[in-house]
DNA sequence: AAAAAAT
């Protein structure tokens, strides 16, 4: 894995972090089964562990605020879980390294494990260090502004080790090189290991994927084994996470395999357009966690393939876009009406850096007495991406194109491209883009819905190899995808909906990189303009007079504001729709940038809330 | 109106 923008920060803090993980600062455990009439609690950093090594100095989670009922699966047989306190433990577990010594009647799979840290340090990491390095704005890091709100929010963490994640995952964790955890880690992690719900707006670039992950493969270390009927060919997997996009399940399934490796957690993705056989052997092996997207685990379930009976961890990613109107329905499928344990007696942790207040709403069908939390991104949009708009009429976009990629060959390095991600708004539009700066000198290639799954992985290795260096893509590729080394996102078409401009320029800026978005805006484009022009200011960006003349002067008012009245989405994250007044969402939300407004939220660095993020107080939380 | 997501 790549390493992540904090850990620069973390290797100049690596003596001050160890000096403050003190034993009384011990990070809050899962909360326990609070059944009645079974074995008292034992707190799972407590377990097979010689007493009295810690006392933790959080109280734990318990009654109503707190407490959830444990995963379906929750039960804890004697002497069952694989939480070594060591190197990894033979564990009678079917299909983990108990298997060797016949217990199991399972082959070893720690001997076949592939090593999934195998092809990290082999990227294009040097190649590309020349071109960038502007450095990492330190002070910002410890500005990130963060918003939490709900019952009971346990306070943050500062460092890895006052969290009990395991010695695998500690190991893990060390080969991946993240020293110190990342904002949106310090506070989710805590969150998700007290076993409560969590609706999170945080980035994806600067530690997501982990925050949910580390949680997920702990808990399930803890728990019971996979209990495999003999014979059965359906899997039971213990956590679920959803993503919109195969591309992103794909990412995702790579990041949860090296946090998982050697852990005897067992990570299976399944999506579509790839052979469904391949997929189903995987699953035959052993799941405890299935990274998916929607429509190829219908058809899993359909089969009978997959079970979600035990699923006690349910994590959505761009949950935003899942719970949309294409997504909804499939995704209340899979959640309401299949058999996954209901809402209160599984864990349901979902992110995404936009979070309309409608969607929102949606979400809290999901969700048991939920923490929110919005960890803005490392520093201000300003100091890591510069966002321009040009107006550029239809007939000029690809001329205007073809100056913008000169210019930036002839200034970057060694006379290459940077990696450029252009944005169109239709597959066709891609194709025929692609096509043209093909012919005129420039290596490109496309990614959208319409190519085969084997062409759509193609074009995003040639173009994170650099191969070629411009990627003409549609949504698909707007979303959670971490291509390291994009220097320039370049909306050719501006999207509908502000929230989806911000996830396309999110591709760049990445891992405490610089980054440029360009836009190319034209009338057709009227209606983003006042969300946008907003947004630019928000984010201290330069605004073209003409760009404020068209957000003045068109969709002002007119109740036509829609989707691109952002709701209380985008910047910053977006807000604990339960703190709103229960109005249907009044643009009242877009100006009260700093803390007035909703009393009662903590902000864990309030004394950088506002500093650096420009006089309305407020940035982005990206992915 | 478009994109994504099962075959």
């Amino acid at each position: 894995m790549r390493s992540s923008w904090a850990d620069a920060v973390a290797n100049a803090e690596t003596s001050a972090a160890a000096a403050s993980a003190s034993p009384n600062n011990v990070a809050p455990v899962a909360v326990g089964p609070s059944r009645g009439g079974r074995a008292a609690y034992v707190p799972p950093h407590l377990r097979n562990r010689p007493p009295s090594v810690e006392s933790p100095a959080l109280p734990l989670a318990d009654g109503p605020s707190g407490a959830r009922q444990p995963p379906a699966s929750g039960a804890l047989p004697a002497g069952g879980n694989r939480w070594g306190g060591g190197p990894i433990r033979d564990v009678a577990r079917p299909g983990f390294g108990g298997g060797r010594g016949g217990g199991g009647g399972w082959h070893s799979r720690r001997e076949q494990e592939a090593n999934p840290f195998a092809n990290d340090d082999e990227t294009t990491e040097e190649v590309f260090d020349s071109q960038e390095n502007s450095g990492i704005n330190f002070d910002a890091y410890e500005d990130i502004p963060v918003e939490t709100s709900g019952d009971n929010v346990p306070p943050p963490v500062n460092t890895f080790a006052e969290i009990d994640l395991g010695d695998a995952l500690n190991e893990n964790i060390r080969r991946c090189k993240y020293v110190k955890p990342t904002p949106v880690q310090r506070y989710a992690i805590p969150i998700s290991l007290m076993g409560r719900d969590l609706m999170a707006c945080a980035q994806t670039g600067s530690g997501k994927t982990a925050a949910f992950c580390f949680p997920i493969i702990s808990g399930i270390m803890r728990g019971p084994p996979a209990q495999r009927q003999r014979g059965s060919r359906t899997a039971y997997p213990h956590a679920l996470i959803l993503s919109p996009t195969r591309e992103l399940s794909i990412q995702i399934h790579e990041e949860a395999r090296k946090f998982a490796y050697q852990t005897g957690v067992r990570v299976v993705v399944a999506y579509g357009g790839a052979p469904i056989n391949q997929q189903l052997r995987d699953l035959e092996r052993g799941v405890d966690i299935l990274v998916a997207t929607p429509g190829r685990l219908v058809d899993l379930l359909e089969r009978a393939r997959v079970s979600l009976q035990h699923i006690g961890y349910l994590a959505l990613d761009e949950a935003d876009r899942m719970l949309d109107m294409g997504f909804e329905p499939q995704i209340r499928r899979i959640v309401e009406q299949m058999d996954m344990p209901p809402c209160g007696q599984r864990q349901t942790m979902l992110f995404s850096a936009t979070f309309p207040k409608e969607i929102q709403r949606l979400a809290s069908d999901f969700l048991y007495n939920y923490i929110f939390l919005a960890v803005g991104r490392v520093g201000s949009s300003t100091d890591l991406i510069v966002q321009r708009v040009e107006f550029v009429l239809d007939s000029d976009k690809r001329s205007h194109l073809m100056d913008l990629l000169h210019a930036q060959r002839d200034s970057g390095a060694h006379g290459k491209q940077a990696l450029t991600l252009v944005f169109v708004e239709t597959k066709r539009g891609a194709d025929s883009l692609e096509h043209w700066l093909c012919t005129n000198g420039f290596p490109a290639t496309t990614i959208h819905g319409d190519r085969t799954q084997q062409e759509r992985e193609q074009a995003l290795r040639s173009f994170k190899s650099g191969a070629t260096p411009i990627l003409v893509a549609t949504d698909v590729a707007a979303r959670g995808l971490d291509i390291p080394h994009v220097a320039h996102v370049i909306n050719f078409d501006l999207p509908n909906d502000i929230d989806d401009y911000v996830h396309r320029i999110g591709r760049t800026g990445r891992a405490g990189k610089t980054g440029l978005a360009t836009a190319f805006f034209n009338e057709s484009n009227s209606s983003l303009a006042r969300s946008l022009s907003e947004l630019m200011q928000e984010a201290n960006q330069e605004v073209p007079q003409w760009l404020s003349r068209f957000a003045a002067t068109r969709s002002y008012g007119g109740g036509g504001g829609g989707r691109n009245r952002r709701s209380g989405g985008a910047r910053f994250g977006g807000r604990d729709f339960r703190r709103e007044p229960s109005s249907k969402g009044g643009g009242g939300d877009y100006y009260g940038g700093g803390s007035s407004g909703y009393g009662g939220g903590s902000y864990g660095a309030s004394s950088g809330y506002g500093g650096g993020y420009g006089s309305s107080g407020v940035t982005s939380a990206w992915d």
